[in-house]
RNA sequence: GCAGGGGUUCCCGAGUGGCCAAAGGGGGCGGGCUGUAAACCCGCUGGCUCAGCCUUCGGAGGUUCGAAUCCUCCCCCCUGCACCA
């Protein structure tokens, strides 16, 4: 563990030194990093930062997880072109029980302290807000660039975002953070957090952002609201059929921020086999990184059922009426089931079907098949 | 307050009386191909036991044989201007 063990992945250590005198303290440090609970995963991209964040740990330094319950119902503007739809308290209150549990799965509980900022947040009046406020201008909010942009369209901006800012430099001053960390795209909230302490009489944070992880699609970043990320606590199966599903141009990246390796030089199949592997072993280990690449090996290369097939009984109806069985089944509309038997994707038994009415004798006891991924087997 | 522009199917966005379950793109799904759920090509993409029927174009009424498209009222959003300070 060392000075670059913190940095790895990094875009923006600011300013220049600031982290090597924080260090040089010789305290542990308080390193904060802000999450919003807007859903309740952690997905691979944010795990880039929250892996650094357990290194500064193992240096013996305090992560200071701020759960953004209060600023939530701001929304984050960072990287928008439009307001963020702001979700309902107990959503975000459930979200952010979630959230502090699985980032342990990565975190060193012992040396983390999760604070939700509706605690100072809540109590802010306004005589404080304006003071808050008061560390910036109106032309260096509009100077960012995805508020110039949405400024320039004639896009709506409402005050609440611009305000979203100061909130997040508030909490630095409330946790008395050392440095805090965050995605590249934080790196406008994270400097204002820098003035707002220093506008409390604080010594301004550090602050560190790493590379943004594009996500699934490899061309959006990572994130929840894209639906393009996989998450830490998906079973490993999922997690590693949907690293296999990146774009090949997005390997190099992943290698780098989901692993902390070089890029293997190996063909980019077997380049992507060893990397969902690796990712699937990083969160669930070995063993299930062994059975999810049997899986995927199995069902999608080789086209076969998987090992363990999910039961399901039949309607007392003969003949039965496949669609709506298969949207039973599969959760989807009857109308969706059909579009997949004219589709020639339905097989029993490895047959494909093109009927909608089928005897049960042929579906008792068969494999059905809807799809690459989709299997069901019929008891009675 | 005034003026103008808007609210369309998962998203973006066309459509201004019938040919509209609604162009196009995105996303998703399916098929082909492939030692990838990459890339590429093709197709599908409201619901319903489906050659038919039902529901959808901010909401409620109305005109019409027929409305996403016309009229009335209402709700919401955006931009500009004004008013107040």
């Amino acid at each position: 563990m060392s000075f670059a063990d913190l940095t790895r992945n990094a875009v923006h250590v600011h300013p220049e030194g600031a982290l090597e005198q924080k260090l040089a303290l010789g305290r542990p440090l308080r390193v904060k990093l802000g999450i919003d609970p807007t859903g309740p995963d952690i997905h691979v991209g944010f795990a880039v930062v929250l892996r650094r964040l357990a290194a500064f740990q193992r240096l013996g330094h305090i992560a200071v997880l701020i759960v953004g319950d209060y600023t939530a119902r701001i929304g984050d503007p960072s990287g928008r072109s439009r307001e963020r739809q702001v979700l309902p308290d107990d959503v975000l209150d459930r979200n952010a029980e979630l959230f502090a549990e699985q980032a342990y799965r990565i975190l060193d509980r012992e040396r983390t302290e999760v604070r939700f900022n509706g605690e100072w947040l809540g109590k802010l009046d306004y005589a404080e807000l304006v003071r808050l406020t008061r560390t910036g201008t109106v032309a260096q909010l509009l100077e960012r660039d995805d508020f110039a942009q949405r400024f320039r369209g004639r896009e709506p901006i409402s005050v609440s975002e611009l305000l979203y800012p100061f909130a997040q430099g508030y909490d630095s001053v409330a946790v008395q953070a050392d440095v805090e960390v965050g995605g590249t795209d934080q790196l406008y909230n994270l400097l204002m957090g820098r003035d707002v302490m220093a506008n409390y009489g604080l010594e301004p944070q550090a602050v560190i952002t790493y590379e943004l992880l594009v996500g699934t699609d490899g061309v959006e970043k990572m994130s929840k609201s894209q639906g393009n990320y996989v998450g830490i606590d998906e079973p490993p199966e999922e997690q590693f059929g949907k690293v296999m599903s990146i774009p090949d141009a997005a390997l190099d990246q992943w290698w780098r921020l989901c692993l902390d390796a070089e890029p293997p030089r190996l063909e980019s199949m077997k380049s992507k086999l060893a990397l969902a592997r690796g990712i699937v072993d990083l969160y669930n280990g070995s063993e299930a990184a062994g059975r999810a690449e049997a899986h995927f090996t199995r069902v999608v290369r080789e086209g076969q059922a998987p090992e363990d097939v999910a039961e399901a009984g039949l309607p007392p109806d003969d003949p039965v009426h496949l669609p709506a069985v298969l949207a039973d089944c599969f959760g989807l509309s009857t109308s969706e089931a059909r579009r997949l038997i004219a589709q020639g994707a339905v097989k029993v038994d490895g047959e494909v079907v093109d009927e909608l009415e089928v005897h049960r004798a042929r579906l008792v006891g068969a494999l059905v098949q809807a799809g690459k991924r989709r299997f069901v087997r019929f008891t009675s």
